[in-house]
DNA sequence: TACTACCCTACCAAAATAGTAGACTTTATC
DNA sequence: GATAAAGTCTACTATTTTGGTAGGGTAGTA
């Protein structure tokens, strides 16, 4: 399942998406509008820009906005970097991988399987943009 | 990701595949051999048994079996019996199913998606069964 | 230079996960 | 029927992750 922080990322990202190229906007503006919790969200937002995802503009009339185009940043990108690893084992994660402990990855159908159900999730996840969370 | 407790349910589960019909495996067989903690083994097996998925003989020359074919039971019945939801959203979860706060399930984007990638996600453990994980 | 708004570190509480303890019950067999 | 084997059950504890808060620091703009 998806944290309530990544789907409070996803509201945020959402609502950056559909101001686009409208100046930066709020953080307190987005907290507001989407409900989320002002200090949390700070520091989700903080994590996206450090991540390249947002930028944004210090002072009076600052505010967070998207730094590359919507239809450019896929939604595989935003799990990955607030929600973690997409597979469900480590063992076949590809930005995360890690060796499983007493299980021969050769031989083991656990393995097979999930590697199989990583693929088909990436096909969506890699193949969606925030542009197309926003209806 | 699928918990430490799941992985070790399909390990052993796995393994009284190998020996079904072949009689009751004592827990601490197969304990040692796939490397989980008794006692949260006794847990795990215990659970499924109570799910319908195991059953078990008590007192000397007992142990735990697969009630049913393995070739029956799905793994998706697994992971959702150990681990739970399947969907990566609560909105969007077929057997965990809980309305989302402050997002409309009609004109959210990323419910939509999440549908998708539950459908996919279902399309391979539901198809896939314990018999599967032998190779 | 004052105000605004993001930046950063640290901390805290609650929940979930992982694992343990120990007493109890049932059953096979001698 | 005694005994030992083996699962049953309740409860507890430790660790990790998650969700959220506090508050001062820093930079930009008017």
């Amino acid at each position: 399942m998806l944290s309530a922080k990544s789907q409070y990322a996803f509201k945020a990202l959402t609502y950056l998406t559909e101001h686009y190229k409208k100046g930066p906007v709020l953080i307190s503006e987005i907290a507001r509008k989407k409900k989320i919790p002002l200090k949390f969200l700070e520091n989700i937002l903080l994590e996206l820009k450090k991540a390249g995802i947002l930028d944004s503009k210090k002072g009076k009339g600052g505010g967070y906005y998207l730094k590359q185009d919507p239809a450019k940043i896929k939604v595989a990108t935003i799990v990955r970097l607030i929600n973690g690893p997409i597979a469900m084992l480590p063992c076949v994660s590809l930005y995360f991988y890690e060796r499983c402990k007493n299980c021969d990855e050769k031989s083991c159908g656990l393995h097979d399987l999930m590697i199989d159900v990583r693929d088909a999730t990436l096909e969506i996840l890699e193949g969606r943009t925030l542009k197309d969370l926003v209806v």
